[in-house]
Order: C-alpha cells, then structure tokens, then sequence
RNA sequence: AGGGGAGUCGCCAAGUGGUAAGGCAUCGGAUUUUGAUUCCGACAUUCGCAGGUUCGAUCCCUGCCUCCCCUGCCA
C-alpha cells in the first residue's frame, strides 16, 4: 500500500478505537478480523468490509485477520476459499500468518459447549424444527419452554457426546443454549448452537457430524484469536447480546471478549448485491460467469479493469455509518477514473471509424507523431504514431450541420489532429443512402504539434485519428451498467425487468499498433473515450481483446 | 409483550451544550493539443417534527413521525 494513500476520515469506529488505545482497554491489542463464509464470491459490499477492517488496522498498527467461518459443510467449498483469498490479495491487503478457519476450532468448540452443559448454559433438544418454531412465539407472545429444557447435565453430556459418535440421524438432536424463551430478542430464545449434520467438510472430511452454528462459533473464534474489535454488519445488533452471553459464560475458560460494532453494509444503485440475486443472474445466464465484467463481483470487477487502489478511494470517500444509506454508481466510477487517470497509459483507439482525407498530402508518405504516453507523467515517454493521407476518425467528429456549441469537423471548420496538423475541413462524401463515407480536409503545413510556430494558428477541437494503413484491429467490449434502474427490484418487481439490455456491446475497434503487445489486466486510457484494459481472460498478444472499464467524464453529451 | 437500530445540504458524512468539518455532485470562472485532467470561487441562519430545560440546544428532556433489521437446525 503507498503512503501516499490518504487515511479515511473520523468515524464511530475510528473513535472507539483510538479511546480503546488511549485507555489501554485491549493491553494495547488491536485486532480486526475479516470472516468470510466460503460459499461464493466476495461483492463490492464485501470490498468495503475488507477495506475497513484492513485498513483499521494498518491506520493503527495492528493486525487483521483472514478467517473464514466454514461452519456449514452443506454450503462451502474449497474453490470459494481460494478465489476470496485471491480476491483479498488483489484488494492489496495482506493477513500475514493469520489465516485461520473456524473449522480449526472444532474441538475446543466442542469442548466449549460441554463446559456449559456442565454449567446448566445449555441442553439437548429433541423436538423437531417444526416442533421448535411453533414454541419459539412470536413478536407479541412469549415462547415456550422445550418439554426437553430441563433434562440432567449427564443425560445432556450424554446425549452430545452421543451426537458427535454419529448416533443420530440430522435433526434428531440439536444442543440449544439455555437463555430465555420470553427474551423479546428471538436470538435469546434457548439459541440452536449445534446441529447434526452427515456431510463431508471441504477441509475436516467426515470427522464431524455435529456442527457448530454462527453466533456460536463467531464469537469463540474471535476471542480466541483475541480481537479486539469484531466489526460485522447492522443485521447482527441484536445477536450482540448473545455474542456476549456466550463470552460470559466462557470467561473463565477464554479469557477474552472483543467488543462487536455494527455498520451499516453498502446499498449501491444499478445493481444488486444480494447473492440470491447474484446467482440467480449466472445461472440464467444473464452474465457470462461469476467475474462477467457487468457483476459487482470482485472478480467481475478486476475483469473490467476497476482498480483495487479504486475500491480503496471508494471505500475511504463513502465512509462508515449506521444510518441506511445509497450510494450512487457514479461515486464508485469516479473513483475507478481518479486512479486510473494517474496511472493509465494512453492510447489511440478509433471505436466507430470513418475515414478522413487529407486531400493535399501526399499519398506516399509516412510522417513520424509523437505521442506521450501520459500527459502528466513525462517520465513515461512518448510513442510513435505514423501519419498518412488516408486515416481513421470517429464518426461522430464529423457534423454535416453542426449543432450550436460543436467545435469538431463540420465544412469550412479547422481542427487539430491531435498530436499532428491542424487541418480545415472542406466537405465529405456520402453514398447512396445518406450515409457517410469519408471526410475531407486539408492540412496546414507549418502546424505539426511540437514544431516551432505550430501553435500561430487556433483551433478548438482536437480530434484523435489512426493511420487506415497502420492501424490494427482489436475486438472491444463496450460495457454500460447492468441495469437500467438505480433501484433493481423496488417495491417488489422482478428485478430482471431492469436488466439494461445493452449493457455490453462488441465491436471491433480501430487501435493503434502499440497496443498489440498489451499485456492481461494493463490499463490504458484510450485518449477521449475512456479507460480500458487487455481482458485478462481472453486477450492475447497480437489478438487483443480490451474491455471498456469506465468512460470518460463527457460535459458535451451532458449537455447536448 | 414486542425488541434492536437510524434520521445533519442532491448523495455520503464529521461534529457536539457556545452558535454546522470534509468529500462527491452541482453551478460559475481560469488553464488545457483529451469537450478529460488540473486550478480557483460559490454551495445548510440550519441538523425528521412539536414542545420543554438553558443565557444559549443539532447536541439534554418529553411526545410524535418516517425508514431499516429480527420468529434458519444460514452466515
């Protein structure tokens, strides 16, 4: 990470921890922790929660750990652990030796539970789901006891340790923390903390059959690995009680309890973050796979060429709050622009090409342009691009009858060809149908960019262009938001009616010959159109495929 | 017999009994061989509403309104 990265500014969780450290409250410990369950890919709502608890403790010198909490073996497989390990990596974060698995505690959780059986704190029960739901209440009436609440701690540890040797099919048993079945917190009432289950485990195979559910292994795990600070999301307010119910009881025998603060997660408009959602738009094939460049998939989004320096802004710039908030794409892509401006290369692509005439220059001839390869960074040189008679401009820099205000070729209008001539436009060619066919100007001589004198004559617009002689092709992907509505899904409509049905367009370009050799995931800036990058799947040295990462900010379409 | 949270500028978000940070967006203007970037300037007499306490309230008290979350052997 560079020290250049500016820190993000105060909030509620800044301020616990710099009161915590000031009061000496942990021993001086600062500890965070990121707990993914491996069962799909991380999100942008993810990116903030990685960005937060990495960077917390890099801002405070401690440490941050990868856990990843595989506690329900029906759900998880190894392919997600991978693929978030790569994903946290690539966000630029580094765990160091702290990788850990709640699978890994699976004996001292077991351990743990027959501590409060032993203590009364918890008991085995044998009703059946249903059975439990219909005693469990509701918001206005308290629930009921379990006929088994009572059971003897030897008949509990008996049963448990009956559960553990296989006795027992799924959902015959399961061992419930003994709390309050009239708490008005549904998460205090006689909690289910193990349940049987006979399946194998991505990393534990068949040693277990019993296992441990959330709230009760989340916390263990984070004393255990004595965090100070466990940040999760607004949902898991009211588990904060049990988190440190739990705790309590194993005090004596933990020693440790972090605190859990609650944010509020991210609600991004134009797409959908909800991994029901998700899926339901790779399995439908509305997208082309988990990392399709239009998901808000880590993946996807490394796809497209956003940056992880990007998601840091981002998650800098949108702060962390209780309060529901949304944002808007647009702050997202602002920050993808405000990284790539400084560190993408620029280039020279033609996506909708029309040919220019320069009528009186001669037709023979190859004439050097140098081009820098960013405007800012001189350090980072320049390139060569060959000027002929016969190029390649978009069509839309040609404007038979100009409206008010545009200042590219119309008839009679002079324009710079950037790094080249200016040159005046005398008219174009059209076939049969209207359509047009080519442009035509003349060049002013004594105006090449770089020469002396080259600034005498004015002109406002400045267009780019391709040799059609040296130009190569390249197929380019012209993706747009995935759906059409800032609010896919509101009040209760089929989210897929939003999809926006344009949302990636293939068309191939017009590039110039430098960027043949693009390597995977290098990031360019095709100069006035946008930023874009050598998809890393299917971009190959002379057979480049470059995908449209973000455009650039246009004040002229805005206001035409 | 309900419980837990949240409401400060268009979007985020600090702040806190002493008279509303910052960012983004927006709008002006300058610079510019990207209609980009950069730069400069403007941008909440007001903090969900109504009362109260106080010399003074966004902050404390009371009442109300709105929104979000909670009855998985998911996390």
């Amino acid at each position: 990470m560079p020290d250049t990265e500016k820190t993000a500014p105060s909030n509620f969780i800044r301020a616990i921890i710099e009161d915590d450290l000031a009061s000496h409250k942990w021993s001086g410990r600062m500890a965070t922790r990121f707990p993914p369950e491996p069962n799909g890919y991380l999100h942008y709502g993810h990116a903030k929660s990685i960005c937060l608890n990495f960077g917390l403790a890099r801002d405070y010198g401690g440490i941050c750990h990868l856990r990843f909490d595989d506690t329900n073996p029906e759900k998880e497989e190894q392919e997600y652990v991978d693929a978030i390990i790569d994903a946290v990596r690539w966000l630029g974060f580094d765990w160091h030796e702290h990788l850990y698995f709640a699978s890994d505690y699976f004996d001292r959780l077991y351990e743990f539970a027959k501590y409060l059986i032993a203590h009364g704190w918890a008991y085995v029960d044998s009703q059946t789901a249903d059975e439990m739901r219909e005693r469990r209440g509701s918001h206005i009436e308290p629930g009921e006891d379990s006929p088994y609440r009572n059971r003897s701690v030897d008949e509990n540890l008996d049963l448990f340790r009956r559960m553990k040797a296989g006795e027992f099919a799924d959902g015959v048993h399961v061992l419930r923390a003994r709390i309050d079945m009239a708490s008005p917190n549904f998460n205090l009432r006689d909690p289910v903390i193990y349940r049987i289950r006979h399946a194998e485990h991505h990393r534990t195979g068949n040693k277990w059959c019993i296992y441990p559910l959330y709230d009760y292994t989340h916390c263990i795990s984070d004393a255990l690995e004595r965090i100070s600070h466990s940040i999760c999301t607004l949902e898991f307010e009211d588990h904060r009680p049990l988190y440190d119910w739990i705790l309590d009881r194993l005090q004596p025998v933990i020693g440790w309890h972090p605190q859990q603060i609650e944010f509020a997660r991210l609600n991004l408009t134009y797409v959908v973050l909800s991994k029901r959602k998700l899926i339901g738009l790779v399995e439908q094939g509305y997208v082309d796979g988990w990392d399709d460049p239009r998901l808000p998939t880590l993946i996807g989004a490394r796809r497209r060429g956003y940056t992880a320096a990007g998601f840091r802004l981002f998650t800098d710039r949108i702060g962390v709050a209780k309060a529901d908030s949304w944002i808007d794409m647009s702050v997202l892509e602002e920050c993808m622009r405000e990284d790539l401006n400084l560190v993408a290369e620029r280039r020279i692509a033609v996506l909708n090409p029309v040919r220019l005439i320069i009528d009186n220059y001669p037709a023979d001839r190859d004439e050097l342009c140098h081009a820098p390869n960013h405007p800012l960074k001189h350090e980072l040189g320049t390139r060569d691009v060959v000027l002929t008679r016969e190029l390649w401009i978009e069509r839309d820099d040609y404007m038979e009858s100009p409206s008010k205000g545009y200042f590219r070729l119309f008839p009679g209008n002079r324009v710079r060809l950037r790094y080249a001539y200016v040159v005046e436009c005398t008219g174009a060619e059209y076939d049969e149908h209207g359509g047009l066919i080519a442009v035509h100007c003349n060049y002013l001589p004594d105006t090449k960019s770089g020469t002396p004198g080259s600034d005498s004559v004015k002109a406002k617009g400045n267009i780019h262009w391709l040799s059609t002689t040296h130009a190569a092709d390249a197929e380019v992907r012209l993706y747009d938001r995935l759906f059409n509505v800032p609010h896919p899904g509101a009040d209760g409509r089929d989210y897929l009616l939003d999809l926006n049905p344009d949302s990636r367009q293939i068309i191939s370009a017009r590039i110039e010959p430098a960027l043949m050799q693009a390597a995977a995931e290098q990031n360019f800036q095709f100069e006035r159109h946008g930023y874009f990058v050598a998809d890393r799947v299917d971009s190959r040295p002379d057979k480049p495929v470059f995908n449209r990462t973000v455009g650039l900010k246009d004040t002229w379409v805005k206001s035409a």
